[in-house]
DNA sequence: CTGACTGCAAATTATTTGCATGTCT
DNA sequence: AGACATGCAAATAATTTGCAGTCAG
């Protein structure tokens, strides 16, 4: 995965720094969504003078190339997770929050039947599951 | 839908002031979502002295009671509209943002099929739409 | 070398809280 | 009357910008 978006990234002018590669790696390393802050946190274990700011940033061309995903919570849509390739959805464990993607191709089923109900032509749409994952279940949820 | 929302803000024991009217107001006459601070303009005009702040408060109190509803954008999730009772979705047309609500239903399609691929129990889903309204399609959208 | 990248401090914006006063019921 | 609600000002939190030094290519 990192693999992947260090080519992206150079693809598209972008240099490899140290700090873009701490950010890279926490985020490669989570398997649930990271708000910027936590996310700060994390990279700082590895390069330490990582700022904020910088965070920030890099979040911003990121989310721009698609290699990131904006993940929308309760109140908050400020939490963000590493994103694969193509059009996929995500969902949420209630406990653990843990993230897994999922291919997102049937929502044409509802979709057309909204385009009849509604008379909107339909562009893009945004999908998220929340509910437990295997692990939480397993162990009771 | 105003007499609507104050019987459910009586019924919770909150009361009807004129700053709430206002907002409540303002919300019930708009078609697309509102940002606080243009919630908070145009409820000024029917209650010149209503501040911000309260503004947020009303807002936090109206969805708690599920009378309106947080729309989710681009970057941001900060703004609302009114809600209509009952589980339901929304439509929001990427020229005029014109929102309109729709069953949601069908949406158990999908997450049937999630769940048998994986592996998580599906307890909640979050479903937004963009496209074209019938009134800008008309206009060549 | 050179332009892109970084981190800091400061500026801006968004949201929350404390409190004295006003007003529904 | 009494509790809840309001608005102001101030406190916090979140995000962006300006800039001089640094580093990848």
């Amino acid at each position: 995965m990192r693999m992947r978006w260090e080519r992206e990234l150079r693809a598209e002018g972008y240099r490899m720094t140290a700090a873009r590669r701490s950010v890279l790696r926490a985020l490669a390393e989570s398997s649930r969504p990271l708000s910027v802050g936590e996310l700060h946190e994390l990279a700082r274990g590895h390069h330490p003078g990582l700022g904020l700011v910088t965070v920030y940033r890099t979040l911003e061309v990121l989310e721009q190339l698609g290699l990131v995903r904006r993940i929308h919570g309760d109140g908050s849509c400020h939490s963000f997770i590493a994103a694969s390739p193509g059009h996929r959805h995500v969902i949420t464990c209630q406990h653990c929050a843990r993230t897994t993607e999922f291919d997102g191709d049937d929502v044409c089923l509802l979709t057309d039947g909204v385009e009849k109900r509604t008379g909107y032509r339909i562009r893009g749409h945004w999908l998220q599951l929340t509910g437990i994952c295997p692990a939480c279940r397993a162990a009771g949820g």
